[in-house]
DNA sequence: CGTGAAATTAATACTAC
DNA sequence: GTAGTATTAATTTCACG
């Protein structure tokens, strides 16, 4: 999601931090600060700058979704009647609060939307379609492909 | 990612650990232990033992991508010529570690694969598409949109 | 499995450079 | 901005229920 960031001061520490936090993010302080050589105190102090300045967002466990009994994951392209700015909000939040949505993008092009759903079954899956999706307001086409597997790439390690 | 799992046996303790986990993976384990109530020693097991299981894949910190110098991001759809195994592997191998991609998903339907991929600007977009992807052999089609948006849905909340 | 106590290690404020 | 130091808090191990 760009939004209103420009491209930031980002020293060579800074730089190793992201760099540590980015592949493990419960990597202690301590350790981190070792890892980029300055001292506990002054990384805690960047830790919670980068915070502060919106570069670091968040920290987020990678939980496997079929031991959850999640098993199933699928893309859904959705494409709307209109394109208000008011359809299009309403649908985005709409979506990214349904139960099983990982995420949800508003794209360019022939697609408006694309969701990444989990689900625990095909019949779950198609009942959330037609349930939540399909029965929107505004909602003109959709179509689903499942996904057979899912590669993390390193976008921010190799931006770093 | 769907891989080997199996539903799981995973108590309303484990849940709640999880449930903070996903939330903020820097929660430090005793405040995880307080939250769950039950022992930070006993915590720490579970944690453990939720990551040996495979439940819990890792810990990854969210950086903001413009702040980077990476404002736009944009998804790549790639149809292959052929579909034996070996394509797709390979594909999904180069694609993965190439800079700028976020992620990478081999799909059903009329599109074999789907890549984010943030990058510096749309000159540096189309590069990135002419030099690595189009380039890569055994590609027939690719079609890319911009993402606008991006929200994150609550998918492994919605499940615990 | 769960725990509580003990030892080690880390987080956090300060202070000062 | 950076680091040293003192204090507080968290992690970790382990003997035991």
């Amino acid at each position: 999601m760009p939004n209103e960031m420009r491209p930031a001061e980002l020293d060579e520490t800074d730089r190793g931090i992201l760099r540590v936090l980015a592949r493990d993010a419960r990597t202690p302080n301590n350790a981190i600060a070792a890892a980029v050589g300055i001292a506990p105190s002054t990384c805690l102090g960047r830790i919670r700058a980068l915070r502060e300045r919106g570069i670091v967002h968040g920290h987020h466990t990678d939980i496997d979704l079929a031991a959850l009994g999640l098993p199933l994951q699928a893309m859904i392209a959705v494409r709307l009647g209109a394109h208000t700015r008011g359809q299009v909000d309403s649908f985005l939040d709409h979506a990214a609060g349904l139960p099983g949505v990982i995420s949800v993008f508003n794209l360019s092009g022939g697609n408006d939307f694309l969701l990444r759903v989990a689900a625990s079954s095909a019949d779950a899956l198609r009942d959330f379609i037609l349930d939540h999706i399909t029965s929107h307001p505004g909602i003109q086409h959709t179509e689903t492909s499942l996904i057979f597997t899912h590669r993390r790439g390193a976008a921010a390690l190799s931006a770093l």
